[in-house]
DNA sequence: ACAAGTTGTGCAAACGTTTTACTTATGAGC
DNA sequence: GCTCATAAGTAAAACGTTTGCACAACTTGT
């Protein structure tokens, strides 16, 4: 039905084997020959058959990403868009194709990247978020494809990943609230078993304990990366005899939580209590105050994590870790000398 | 390198056809050779290659995704991940997989479409949005290609697509904002060439007219799909003479900057101006006050545009057109008995 | 006991490419 | 004019499947 190489070589008067050599541009075709099969391809609306192609070349020109489950689907509503526009923008640069598959739990999920990997369909793997103990990362590894990890490895060293340094990001964070005067800062954690919490919380200890300040454990609330995570540990937080006067907050849809939890009790932010967040989403800029958050460059990353890997692909140059720069972005719910218009 | 079919077959001491047509559950293959080849497979690990499959099947259970270019972005950066859970779940279920792609322009995309359709990729294509004289539609039609459409098709009728009932969501919100005793009501834009756009403010007028409400030119202001847009609006829309009391917002999104407007001008929502929205994101439960705003469906847009396609592509059944419910969720940004607490 | 099915399996061609090894034409060097 | 190198192109095998056809070994019905 469709046209194919051997269409284009008879039009052309030349043997299949020239035109596939004048697809792949070898040197030792002549620029008449080549151009005139050129011609003949543009009449035919010539395209090769990718199928048939990869069957010998044994790859597939497609990257393959694994959605993650249910359970991480909240934290990435927000991103995913963003970071699979970065992860297009370099593939399209570089002519491959995005394959995307996930699967209900682990067993499925990992059934899937065989079924993947063993059936030839992708030439290598973009992971969103791992966990602990993951059998698709241990199988990857057995197998010698190439992958790249959004995260951070809880299990093995040296995981090709990209990640952002959360710990730097939060103890700037911190330092911020610290430099306005603040004193007394409390913590809005995550769930405590994901690597991004636990930097997260580790860099706001570092910036408390490097200025001396009092780390008081029930001034940090952890909680899920829900609206409701927030608002419910305002109760908690702010029922203490003394209560922090600043907070910083694992994320933006939480301490949007924490905006309206705060709100109920009667405070006024930021003169009672100051904010700090992170993720920087489109949102957080139109909150009443506006959120001062840490942007975590969401393109970047899959920018990155997508030019990690094709060059783990083309070049098989093994690529360790990368990290994306954040950069806080300083709006009026941090601000001590801010007043309300 | 991988097992193949061949090896398989020289373990178990069959041909490899036998294991072939054990794979494809062949009538005509006994219990016990059957039982024997899988055994071996299992041993073996063996994953049929797809690449191989497809070449001779001329089928690769693959679906492609276009994604829009960065001007309709904004619009989908809140739908997105929704929207493809919706489609995953589908084709997961049905042993399917997605290819996205994109382009940069609309040259760029009609290119990418016509590689993979040509070049064997996909059985089939799901379309994010249509502009107007969509070349990628008109190439679709003749190659005869299964695709759906999200939204409207301008240009063609019996376009196979899923969408909302705009005009009938629309006349909901409005009429419900009218059955709380509103007169004066005002209706926030999207930009004119969007079918959506047209289709909402049909049922809006519709609303209007049928209550035997005046429908003032004036009151209605169009823009695009960005918070600044509603901002804007509102000193324009509400330094009128007779500014309205309810306004009908195209977006939450916009509405987000609605809100912000009218609080920066000193007007309380909803007493002084109610609010009605539309899409429902995550969000729009969070601001203050909550947005009443029309729920439009988006995992099921997903599942059900999957669905349509796959039943175009497995049994060249014709879908037309099919519409997703929409669902009014009222929140206190629409009331006129809310008062505050 | 024999024709006519039925059941289970194998052979080989085909799918549309790439690529190795080979052939032929073209000059250059002497 | 002959040899040799180089340039330009071709023939055919291979990639891992599916599938139409052939055929042997059993069942049946008579």
């Amino acid at each position: 039905m469709s046209v194919t190489i051997k269409d284009v070589a008879k039009k052309a008067g030349v043997s299949p084997s020239t035109v596939s050599r004048v697809i792949a541009e070898h040197p030792r075709i002549s620029a008449k020959t080549s151009h005139r099969v050129r011609e003949v391809m543009d009449e035919l609306g010539y395209h090769p058959n990718m199928m048939a192609k990869s069957l010998v070349s044994k790859t597939t020109k497609t990257i393959g990403v694994i959605l993650p489950r249910p359970a991480e689907e909240l934290l990435l509503n927000f991103f995913f868009y963003e970071f699979m526009r970065g992860v297009m923008a370099q593939l399209t640069r570089a002519g491959y194709d995005l394959l995307m598959a996930g699967g209900n739990n682990e067993r499925e999920e990992l059934g899937t990247v065989m079924r993947l990997v063993r059936g030839g369909r992708i030439d290598g793997l973009l992971l969103l978020y791992s966990r602990s103990s993951d059998p698709v990362i241990t199988f990857l590894r057995n197998e010698n494809v190439p992958f790249v990890l959004i995260g951070r490895s809880l299990d093995y060293d040296n995981v090709p990943s990209v990640d952002n340094d959360n710990v730097q990001a939060a103890y700037d964070a911190t330092k911020h609230l610290i430099s306005q005067g603040q004193r007394r800062i409390g913590f809005v954690s995550g769930p405590a078993h994901l690597a991004m919490t636990q930097d997260r919380l580790t860099g706001y200890t570092k910036a408390l304990a490097e200025a001396g300040l009092l780390f008081k454990q029930s001034w940090v609330v952890e909680g899920e990366f829900l609206l409701e995570s927030g608002y419910r540990a305002m109760s908690s937080i702010m029922s203490q005899p003394e209560p922090p006067t600043a907070l910083v907050v694992i994320d933006d849809f939480v301490a949007f939580g924490v905006l309206k939890g705060l709100a109920e009790l009667g405070y006024r932010i930021p003169e009672d209590v100051a904010i700090v967040s992170f993720n920087n989403i489109a949102l957080s800029e139109l909150t009443m105050p506006p959120i001062t958050s840490v942007d975590i460059g969401t393109y970047q990353l899959g920018y990155t994590a997508s030019q990690m890997l094709l060059n783990t692909i083309q070049h098989e140059a093994f690529q360790a870790r990368q990290l994306i720069p954040h950069r806080l972005v300083v709006r009026e719910s941090s601000l001590r000398t801010f007043s309300p218009v």
